[in-house]
DNA sequence: TTTATTGTACTATTTTAATGATACAATAAT
DNA sequence: ATTATTGTATCATTAAAATAGTACAATAAA
């Protein structure tokens, strides 16, 4: 998996938008155990101290409970998972527009210039 | 006009970005002299340092020159300007779909949401 | 000519992020 | 019972960003 950390934003908040992605999309499933911190910090590369400072705050949204010693477990509630990853796609929408629109696009062409977009891994 | 600067970026980042949009919305136009180092930095509430360290950066790019004593002004080259605006968008449009993509929406229904998504200032 | 404004340079300090290293208690695994 | 793994806590160090303060040369404005 790409962690695909740059440095013009903090790094545990990068890693804490990875996680939230990687449960909302189910790569981690409710109710799985997801890799120690040590494990997740040896794969993106960090120090364990930022990848334990993004699960913290990660736990803070609720989408994992840690569990002393037998690891970090995803939420078993889909609703909530469903809700975060509308939660994210809204605040995606939101600060596209507003900036396209910033820009002198009206909504017409934003829509017009994203049929034109390449379609990706679809 | 409104700074929005926030701490999840480095704000002389966030400066170069806002100054980028000024020049390529029109709110400063080609040829015209900016205000000065300080009262920009006052505007916006930062350290002069901060701002003077922005518009090096927007000088690099090409789209402000300096001159020693009258203060800077915006490039007449409107095909610059033009095609920054563009880059910009196509920046925006790219980070935008690859976002929604991994978070398992397919182009359509991205259009879809766009077009339920509001109007705002058309 | 004098004054004020301009971009620019410099040094010091503070804050935040990230790293490095170590340690400990709880408990799952052996 | 012993060992290894887990989350967590702590301390020190480094690097980058931002602030604060000061200063200077060039020149537009007076």
């Amino acid at each position: 998996m790409a962690w695909n950390l740059n440095s013009d934003r903090p790094i545990y908040a990068q890693i804490l938008e990875e996680m939230q992605l990687r449960i909302v999309t189910g790569l981690y499933k409710p109710g799985a155990k997801i890799p120690s911190v040590r494990d997740l910090a040896t794969e993106a590369g960090v120090n364990p101290n930022t990848m334990q400072k993004a699960l913290a705050e990660l736990e803070r949204s609720g989408l994992v409970m840690a569990q002393r010693t037998s690891g970090r477990i995803v939420t078993e509630d889909m609703e909530m998972i469903r809700e975060t990853r509308n939660k994210i796609a809204q605040e995606q929408i939101k600060d596209f527009v507003d900036k396209m629109q910033k820009l002198g696009f009206q909504k017409e062409e934003i829509i017009k210039l994203l049929e034109q977009a390449e379609g990706g891994t679809v």
